[in-house]
DNA sequence: CTTGATGCAAATAGTTTGCAGGCTC
DNA sequence: GAGCCTGCAAACTATTTGCATCAAG
């Protein structure tokens, strides 16, 4: 099992690029938290990223995940998502996608909705003022915590 | 101008009937604390509430405010918004409706999408689990704070 | 070398909880 | 009158910040 993450190139290019036009420096730590979720599916929280990370660097600290994570989504690198939760969950931004959160275990899934993705606004929304970003959120109870309920 | 806010009397009688039902009392907080949030439009905080509250109640505090408000949308009679700031902010429950929400000022307006609440959701989503609740949150910059930046 | 980044520890912000007295049913 | 609800204060959790040290460019 390999001791880090392998992940394409194009990514952790765009990482260095944005970093260096910001002004930033690409230290081991912020390669190491954008490679542990450009790897993650499950959209971790900081203090998740912080457990995982630990293994590898033992000198870790969960300040410097907490600083690194506002940095990167201050640069648009990773998004930070929005939960019922009390604590942050985070992504390494990717293609367009939706959520799917489970009320049961707070697991959270992403899906494909091209439809609405091209779907036409409501005409009064351009009133409103300029949009970036159009997100779908769906709350429901994952397939295992029903079955789980079942018992 | 009246002291205290008026409501349409279903609403109240919801709120009674399901504190009712969960064999939870009527109290002068809860009702007033289930008043303003009908009556606002804003989708306020815990804080931003009692704030007003306090005008017509001096005796409530916070705590109580936050007890209500999880009393409440524990039992569905109102709901927690999900937003990128740390301050949870509520809504009372009323028709399907989706949220546009300004990353300068954070204020949260509503909108109508009937072609979204009837469109149908990817095949993908059915194996999923069981699905409650469809919400489009859209992200940008309110008009307000567009012209604020343009001087 | 220089300056921004990190680790440590302490501070904050928002929210929750234990307890004693008050108010609804 | 009995027990849930409230207000007070203190506890907690997630996150942020000040400062001395360290390392990237």
């Amino acid at each position: 099992m390999p001791d880090t993450v392998n992940i394409p190139g194009e990514k952790l290019a765009a990482l260095e690029e944005a970093l260096k036009a910001a002004g930033l420096r690409l230290t081991h730590q912020r390669l190491e938290i954008y490679r542990e979720l450009l790897a993650a599916t499950d959209h971790p929280s900081a203090e998740c990223l912080y457990q995982r990370l630990r293994r590898r660097i033992p000198t870790l600290s969960l300040d410097t995940v907490y600083r690194t994570l506002a940095t990167l989504a201050a640069h648009g690198l990773i998004n930070r998502v929005e939960t019922l939760e009390s604590q942050a969950r985070f992504e390494a931004t990717s293609g367009r996608h939706h959520h799917l959160i489970c009320r049961k275990c707070g697991k959270i899934a992403d899906f494909q909705w091209p439809d609405i993705d091209s779907a036409a606004l409501p005409q009064e929304i351009s009133e409103w003022g300029r949009i970036d970003l159009k997100n779908v959120v769906i709350h429901g109870i994952c397939r295992t915590c029903l079955e789980r309920r079942e018992k």
